[in-house]
DNA sequence: ATGGCATTTAAAAAATGA
């Protein structure tokens, strides 16, 4: 099972890259991020002609995630909201049940300026996620979550890791934040593979970074104890994010003993 | 240090991203 996360940055704008990197990678389950459409305006028919069902959760203009499970699989929503702030009309999250395993899309803020009102959302957004995690594992069944962080973990996972150190990407109190929701007994897939290696998914359009592999670590997968045995292969496809009209992230992917 | 680019909505320019 080739289970993958993508932040498109606008799921419109990017189908053909999508469609194109989906039939040359054909993942099982793709969590995508920052869809940047309304309800409405998802792709579902190109997304279907392409062998894939989705679930989506849309917002006007800004953020958007989705599950997409190829055409056969079983795939139930289980939710799209993360408990714990019902005036948070903010498209970031979703979970589905598909073929056994929790799929837990997640887009967390991004928090820039900070400090400031969006660093606090970050932080709160943060605990509500910590909070439905510990949750989550109480169940005792395979869970994966997975999506765009915001978070650059360790100062492996940033190009010049001094140059960060005060933006909402990279400041103390957010890899605090992962480090205690990792805490609660989740596995970093790509770090559980790759211990030590330089591993980036995101590279900014600017000063050609994707050129000079000026890149972030941001886009995660977190592995219920259930899961970590089945763990076999994870892999950024880094070529996507050379190709025309591509988004800054690059897609991610790990594989999974499913039986 | 700053600004660099790309998306969206909506019809020019602003907000957002990381």
């Amino acid at each position: 099972m080739k289970i993958a996360t993508y932040n498109v940055n606008g799921v419109n704008g990017r189908l053909p890259v999508l469609l194109r990197w989906l039939g040359e990678a054909k993942p099982d389950i793709i969590c995508l991020q920052e869809l940047k459409a309304p309800q409405e305006k998802f792709p579902e028919a190109e997304i279907n002609k392409a062998g894939y069902n989705a679930i989506w959760h849309g917002q006007k203009q800004w953020n958007g995630v989705a599950i997409l499970s190829k055409t056969g699989l079983k795939a139930e929503e289980v939710g799209r909201a993360l408990p714990g702030d019902a005036e948070d009309v903010q498209s970031r999250y979703l979970e589905a049940m598909v073929e056994g395993i929790l799929i837990c899309c997640l887009y967390l803020p991004n928090g820039n300026p900070a400090p400031g009102p969006k660093f606090d959302y970050k932080l709160k957004w943060f605990q509500r996620l910590t909070n439905r995690a510990k949750a989550l594992l109480e169940f005792k069944i395979p869970v994966i979550l997975l999506g765009d962080f915001n978070v650059m973990p360790t100062e492996l996972d940033v190009y010049k890791p001094e140059r960060w150190v005060k933006d909402a990407l990279f400041r103390p109190e957010v890899r605090e934040a992962f480090h205690n929701l990792v805490a609660q007994g989740w596995t970093d897939a790509i770090r559980k593979l790759y211990p030590n290696e330089k591993i980036y998914t995101f590279w900014d359009y600017f000063r050609n970074a994707y050129g000079r592999d000026a890149g972030l670590r941001i886009d995660h997968f977190l592995l219920s104890p259930q899961l970590v045995d089945k763990l076999k292969n994870a892999k950024v496809d880094r070529h996507v994010r050379g190709w025309e009209k591509t988004s800054d992230h690059a897609p991610v992917w790990i594989e999974i003993d499913s039986k």
